[in-house]
DNA sequence: AAAAAATAAACTGTCGACAGTCAGCTATCG
DNA sequence: CGATAGCTGACTGTCGACAGTTTATTTTTT
């Protein structure tokens, strides 16, 4: 009998053919296999892949729910182009979405949580200290997520991966800048520590910092690349 | 020769049959014909509309991407339930992305802008006195929209309205509530004068405090139904 | 009679095929 | 020589069918 039908998502499941062509996809579209604005051949692919059609539509249509792809009615499904500009968009709007959640997380943080955030804090530590940006990066995913779910905003988590997702199409992430996985490990620190303090105001006045930090980072080394 | 490659999507088409078939699915869902919860039975539909199973698929896929509904690998697609605690989170985050979008907009405002917008706000005076809540919830979603525009943060339209069309699953808007109307028009009068002086911490301020203002009248309603 | 196991029915995932549409090329016309 | 119209190849939209799972039902067991 099932226990809960509501929570029937999480259960364990391997996965479709349409989920592995949906991250073979996105591989070949985050290394660039793909390049941004060219279509994505549904009848070559499905050769190259051995599937037949539909699992590849079934996963270009998954990859638009993120944003990295476009489907045009007739016209095909495009890799999305990601400008400068829209980047910036795209941090302001995390920068006021791990705002809110900041200030929503301090008021209802427990121990747990804190033992939790403090894990990955000392994941992004030791990538910090081995340079691994990769493994920063997957950290500090893991650490904004989780205050998320402490604020319990049940919405949340899914506008968030569609942003960064689209994010992740830019060439470049704030967190290849040399130096940079210093400057946020520390930002990183001082959140947490807030967060234990209980203190929304500050809680949610750093992580708005961070992330336009993190922003501002990006465009300085446009500038002068 | 195609003048601007980049925005292929803004060209007049003809819906295919899966835009229909979506279309046909939006409406049975508001309508409760299928009731939250429910699974979308795609051999069923396909035969009811007289289309292969093909289409209907596509649009559940479209449909999942409004958070409409819920597709769950081998199990089927279903129509998302939405609790009163997720309405409330998705008027939080409404919140805080009209705040953003009406403080940017203050600061970029023009003239013809604001004459969009007092377009939109005597649509939704018209509809107030003729208390006709489906044209004010139209015009009054246009004002928001041009407000977006004018922000020019271009990932905020696609955000905002998967949380409005997942917030429409519920069965009450704030809308409905008797004398809403008058107070909600208020507000946008209120706003208006706040991005015609160009004032974007005013501006910010109303934007959310317009939101939360809907949000609180919608949990009062539901305490004493 | 309740729980577990076995069976049957229904449904989704995947496939190959065909038709209509679109992009690019060639030939025609001004 | 440039622009337009018609043609050609390629690709997406849609279809019906089949296979493997999941759900519902029936049978067996305790």
């Amino acid at each position: 009998m099932e226990p809960d039908a509501q929570r029937i998502s999480e259960r364990i499941e391997r996965p479709s053919l349409s989920d592995i062509v949906c991250s073979r996809l996105e591989q070949m579209i985050l290394s660039r296999e793909i390049q941004p604005g060219k279509r994505i051949n549904e009848s070559k692919l499905s050769k190259v892949l051995g599937v037949s059609r539909a699992p590849i539509r079934e996963a270009c249509r998954q990859l638009e729910k993120l944003w990295m792809v476009e489907v045009i009615p007739r016209r095909g499904t495009f890799v999305r182009e990601i400008e400068a500009e829209e980047v910036e968009d795209l941090y302001d709007l995390r920068a006021i979405l791990d705002e809110y959640a900041g200030r929503k997380a301090a008021s209802k943080i427990r121990k747990k949580d804190l033992s939790l955030l403090r894990e990955h804090l000392s994941d992004m530590e030791s990538a910090t200290s081995q340079n691994d940006p990769g493994n920063y990066f997957r950290a500090n995913l893991a650490f904004h997520q989780t205050i998320f779910d402490i604020a319990g905003n049940k919405s949340l988590p899914m506008i968030y991966e569609g942003i960064t997702k689209r994010a992740a199409l830019f060439r470049k992430s704030s967190l290849s800048i040399p130096g940079r996985l210093a400057v946020s490990l520390q930002q990183h620190k001082e959140i947490f520590e807030a967060l234990s303090a209980r203190d929304a105001a500050k809680t949610a006045e750093l992580m708005k910092g961070h992330v336009m930090n993190a922003k501002q980072a990006i465009i300085n080394s446009l500038d002068q690349p």
